[in-house]
DNA sequence: CTAGGTCATATCAGATATGATATAAAAATG
DNA sequence: CATTTTTATATCATATCTGATATGACCTAG
């Protein structure tokens, strides 16, 4: 199962444990899941003012779908990718640096 | 030709362009780069004052060839695991997150 | 209701990143 | 020096990430 039908689960009422323990994943590859998060998010917010998914995607060389898997916090998405789409949107370093240092 | 390759030609006297210019980067993969390179040396900085390539390879469950390359700058090395090999030496994601916006 | 646009999900073949290993080069140590 | 430790480079099979495509789900407007 992937964070993002995890989230979708939490939204109908499924509360479960943090990402870390249901996931079981060391505190490290947390840190990462909760960046990737972060970003996801973030792309999301800033994508949705400006374009559609596949307007993003024609931007970098890429397709909707796996723009959709970006904004979703699918993880097969890198942090690589994430970081592509959000410069896509104009974000700056600085934005992009402040999005990861308060990844929670 | 990788970036660490061009670094070397550089220390030895072999002055070229910007890195964007030499391998005719897009804006935004040469943002990339740049990122990977602020990670790369703040990794190396930090890695060397604790521990050898060997013992951060063991943490992070990589290799010390893979740690020498992504202190390198070698292009095949991931984002996500020069995040990782930053958090194995203890930064937090606030020194990740001032690195990447920091990044010229 | 339905037609158009947008987003989500599934699958896949090809590309890229990966750790492992071997070994060379360099640096530190004595 | 010589030895040992550490780091760099080369090669490889495999795992993971990739864009493409097809299609389903979900809207909203006509």
């Amino acid at each position: 199962m992937d964070l993002a039908k995890k989230e979708r689960l939490e939204r109908k009422g499924w509360k479960i444990g943090s990402a870390s323990e249901f996931l079981e994943l060391s505190p490290e590859e947390s840190i990462l899941v909760q960046i990737k998060l972060a970003l996801s998010l973030n792309l999301k917010e800033r994508r949705k003012r400006l374009m559609t998914q596949a307007e993003l995607a024609e931007k970098i060389h890429s397709s909707q779908p796996r723009v959709a898997k970006a904004e979703n916090g699918d993880d097969s998405v890198s942090i690589e990718l994430l970081i592509r789409a959000m410069l896509a949107t104009g974000a700056t370093l600085k934005d992009i640096g402040q999005v990861i240092a308060q990844a929670e």
